[in-house]
DNA sequence: CGTCCAGTTGACCTCCATCAAAAAGTGTGG
DNA sequence: CCACACTTTTTGATGGAGGTCAACTGGACG
């Protein structure tokens, strides 16, 4: 009930906080850090913090390279991959400003997926040695850490569900519904939007193939849900789309 | 290359460490909180931690309850649970001893996925609010479950590989290999072992319906590489069932 | 010994993957 | 600006993995 009612916790939806600016973040910018209390830290420099812009194409990080960075999003877009290591692998989710990237190598102190701009992007580099040390000043701090941290569980377990139990329909138009809030929380058109992904990129966070990602775009179009044409995305009919998600049941 | 290669990184493996036995568990029983601050800090009364056991069947927290606790498992196991709201659900995880529960619901306050014992199981409740009071005190505490954290969100997306790029006879083989990892990691044998759970909620975890679980089931058997007979597991070929796993690649 | 439930096996069908080709963009050099 | 190569997306035709429905098997328990 709740996924479905209430989509901005749904399906890699990221809550963004409607928080002062910290000192980095430019206008129309958002970051994990964007508190005043942490804003404070930063300008004190206390933690190490770097601006850095990624172009299209450039990685954050790859598997494989060691831990030593958070990476707080700020503008722009990211997608992280993971490598099943015989040739296979996966788009685990796509991360857009105030969404946070890293912390599933916290454990094993080695990245385990590539993270890949998809845009002119522009992060935060916390050095997370600063983050374990600044926590004890501000503990604040490591609360917002873990309540993103929490976030990508509950996030990453709506994707579970989606690729266990939905069809190739309903996964697309989750995909899209999901999309549309993310970019409503961040002050932009929920009806329409120009997606960064490829289809190729599509695809492979939802699990199927290439074709049908494409099939299920001209399905949702013949149906009057939505009209797609390439990266231009209008969603007509809400309601049907998330008719459509739930329709499909057992 | 590396999920397949160290499998102890792979789906739903948890990292064991061999710390000494905190102050709660009995000999024979591993905890989250299992480390030798950490133990003292409950010795001492600082944290409200709680013993508790829970039969087959019951539940640690469902779907809309409050979130005030973490659970460290100490002994038995755990399923959990979530909701479509339309009906479905999925399991999206299996936790035994060392393993934490309710990691997620840190965001949100309210938990958004029933915990069920799969088993006679014993666990700590700790109170939340404790935690993040203790921090202070002793960021060890924090920077372990950071780091439980991490490797949940690493588990996770594991899963999403499984579901989104394997077929059904390496999902199950995968599913063998893991567990018999785990049971390793604790002490058990990774050759022999009981499964806890039905068919049905493997199937349920496994994205893929009953009775293709039992044909796999029977394929693997047919196969020799595994000598399965309702709950009762043997595994017979490690190389083979990993080389299931790689081979349908692409 | 019959009932019940979990698991297995069989027969059939559907959804999606696969293979193939056309269409629509994108970029480059003349 | 056009011709050509190249990539991405769409559409079509076909097949196969796994879902669905149904019957059977085998423990567990009264």
């Amino acid at each position: 009930m709740r996924s479905l009612d209430t989509p901005d916790r749904g399906l890699d939806a990221s809550p963004v906080r409607a928080l002062q600016r910290c000192a980095l973040c430019a206008p129309g910018e958002v970051c994990f850090f964007c508190d005043s209390q942490t804003a404070a830290a930063v300008n004190s420099g206390d933690m190490i913090v770097a601006d850095r812009r990624v172009r299209r194409g450039e990685s954050l990080f790859r598997t494989g390279d060691a831990f030593h960075f958070l990476f707080a999003v700020r503008g722009g877009i990211f997608k992280t991959v993971r490598n099943l290591g015989d040739g296979r692998e996966q788009v685990t989710g796509f991360q857009m400003a105030g969404d946070i990237l890293g912390t599933d190598a916290i454990g094993g102190h080695v990245h385990e997926s590539d993270a890949v701009s998809l845009d002119e992007s522009r992060v935060c580099a916390i050095r997370y040695a600063g983050i374990e040390r600044l926590g004890r000043a501000l503990p604040q701090m490591h609360d917002l850490l873990r309540k993103a941290m929490s976030g990508e569980l509950a996030k990453q377990q709506s994707v579970i569900l989606l690729l266990g139990t939905m069809r190739a329909e309903e996964r697309l138009a989750m995909f899209l519904l999901t999309l549309s809030q993310r970019f409503k929380a961040r002050g932009y058109s929920p009806t329409e939007f120009t997606l960064r992904m490829s289809r190729l990129e599509i695809a492979s966070y939802l699990g199927m193939k290439i074709e049908t990602v494409s099939r299920m775009f001209s399905r949702l179009n013949a149906e009057g849900l939505i009209s797609a044409r390439r990266e231009q995305i209008r969603i007509l009919d809400f309601a049907g789309l998330t008719r459509c998600v739930r329709r499909n049941a057992h």
